[in-house]
DNA sequence: CCAATGCAAGAGCGGTGCTCTCTTTTTTGT
DNA sequence: ACAAAAAAGAGAGCACCGCTCTTGCATTGG
C-alpha cells in the first residue's frame, strides 16, 4: 500500500523534502529573516503560489526547520554521549554540551532561530515539544545515572522550592533528590546562556580563548549539580 | 549657541526623538522584525521617504533602539544595586540580577533585540559597547568590593585558562584573583541564561514557579563566584 | 538679499507573503 | 472503463516592505 502508493504521493514527499532542503540552505546562509518563499520557489523552478501546496504559511514551514533543528542538535548529542557511555557522568555531561556547542557553531542561524528570539507573534507547536527535548533528556539521564551510582551530591534547596521540585521530579526528572532535579535545570539553562553569549558576540572582547573557557565553565556547572568530580 | 540653535535644529531633535518613541512603541508592540519604517513615518504623519533624513536605514534606526535598550536595562540594573549598595555583595549581586530579570519580563522584545539572536547580517558597531557593558560593569564591582572586603573565595582555575583570566583582569575586571574573574564572566553568561531560556519559552511546562526558581539559581551561581554567604 | 542647505513630498523600483482563479493531471468510486 | 473528485501547478493581483530619486518649498548663513 504505502510502497506503491501511486506517483503522487512519492512526488509529494520529493518536493516537500526538496523545499525544506533549500530552506535550509538559505537558513544556514542569510538566516531565518532572509528565508523567503519566493526564493525558495525560484531555485526549485517552481511559482511560488504552487509551494503553498506543500506549507501553508511561511511561519509553517519555517516550524518544519525548528523541528529539524532540534533534531539536529539532539543527535548531535546524542551521538556525542554514546561516544563516552561508559565514562564517569561528569565526562558525559561535558561531552554532551560540548556536543551543543560545536553544532550552535557549525550551524550558527540554525541555533538562533531554536534557541534566540522567538519570532514575532509566533509560539512553538506543541509538536516541538519531543525534538526540543532531546538534549535536556540526555543530560537529565546522566544526573540520573550518578545518582543510581551514588556519585550524585543533592544541592541544598530552600524549602520554598520543594513543591517546584517535586514537580520536576514527578514530571520529567523521576528519582533524582529535590536539590538536583533543581540545579539541574538551571544548569542546562546556564549552559546554553554560556553558547548563546558566543554565538551571539558578548564575548567579542570579552572571552577569547572560548573553547577551554567553555569547558572550564560547564564542568563547574556540572559539578554544581552534584556529580563527583572524576 | 547650543540653546538658540534655530528652530531647524530644535525641530531636528525633537523629530528625530518622536521617530525613536513611535518606533520603541512598535518594537515593544511587535517585535522588531514587524518594525517597519512605513509604518512609523505614518503614524508621525510623514512620508516615509522623509524619514531617511533622520535614519540612512531601518538597520540604523535599530541600532539606535538597541542602544536605548541597553541603557534602559542597564540603568534599571543600576537603580537597584544603589538601592542596596550597603547590603552584602552577594545581595547586590542576586538584586542586580533580579533588577535584569524583572526588565527583561517588563521588556520581552526589547531583551530579544538585544540578547536574543542578532539581525541577519547585522553586526553591532563600536557605539553600542559601552551602553552594553553596563550590567556586567555592576557585576564586576560587586566582586571587586567584596575581593578588597576579604569576603570572597577563589574558585580553581585550570592552568591552562590563566593567560585568559590574565587578559581579562588587565581589560576588565582589575585586581581580582583570575580564577574569580574567570567565574564571574561564565556566571554572567549563565544568568542570562536563565533569563533567555524564560524569556523565550525554554521553560514552558518545565519550570512553574519561575521567580523563586530564578532567585534560587542567581544565588547559586553567585556563590560559585566566591561570594561570601552573608 | 540671495545663494546654499535642509527637509518634506511624491513617484517609482524591486522585493515580500499570500490569495484567487484557471487549467491540467492524477486518483478514486461506481 | 469512465466520469467525478481531488490534487497540483501557473499566473495575475493585492497590500505591504525598504529604499532611491527628483521636485518644490522653507530656513539659514554669508
Amino acid at each position: 500500500m504505502s510502497t506503491t502508493q501511486g506517483a503522487r504521493a512519492r512526488a509529494r514527499i520529493e518536493v516537500t523534502a526538496a523545499i525544506k532542503d533549500e530552506a535550509r540552505r538559505q537558513l544556514a546562509a542569510e538566516g531565518a529573516a532572509k528565508l523567503s518563499l519566493r526564493a525558495v520557489a525560484r531555485e526549485l523552478g517552481m511559482v511560488s503560489s504552487a509551494l503553498y501546496r506543500y506549507f501553508p504559511s511561511r511561519d509553517d514551514l519555517l516550524t518544519a526547520l525548528i523541528i529539524d533543528a532540534y533534531d539536529s542538535v539532539g543527535e548531535s548529542a546524542e551521538t556525542a554521549h554514546a561516544k563516552v557511555a561508559d565514562a564517569s557522568p561528569l565526562r558525559r555531561w561535558t561531552s554532551v554540551c560540548e556536543a551543543v556547542r560545536g553544532w550552535a557553531l557549525a550551524h550558527p542561524h540554525e541555533y538562533a532561530l531554536i534557541y534566540g528570539s522567538p519570532v514575532p507573534g509566533y509560539v512553538a507547536p506543541e509538536t516541538t515539544v519531543p525534538s526540543a527535548a532531546r538534549v535536556a533528556l540526555i543530560l537529565i539521564g546522566v544526573v540520573q545515572d550518578a545518582h543510581q551510582a551514588g556519585a550524585l551530591t543533592e544541592p541544598p534547596l530552600p524549602a520554598g522550592l520543594r513543591p517546584e521540585a517535586d514537580r520536576m521530579i514527578a514530571d520529567f526528572a523521576g528519582g533524582l533528590p529535590p536539590g538536583s532535579a533543581v540545579a539541574l535545570v538551571a544548569a542546562i539553562a546556564e549552559t546554553f546562556g554560556l553558547v548563546s553569549f558566543e554565538l551571539f558576540g558578548q564575548f567579542r572582547r570579552v572571552v577569547e580563548d572560548r573553547e577551554p573557557f567553555f569547558r572550564h565553565a560547564v564542568r563547574r556547572l556540572a559539578l554544581g549539580v552534584g556529580l563527583a568530580d572524576v
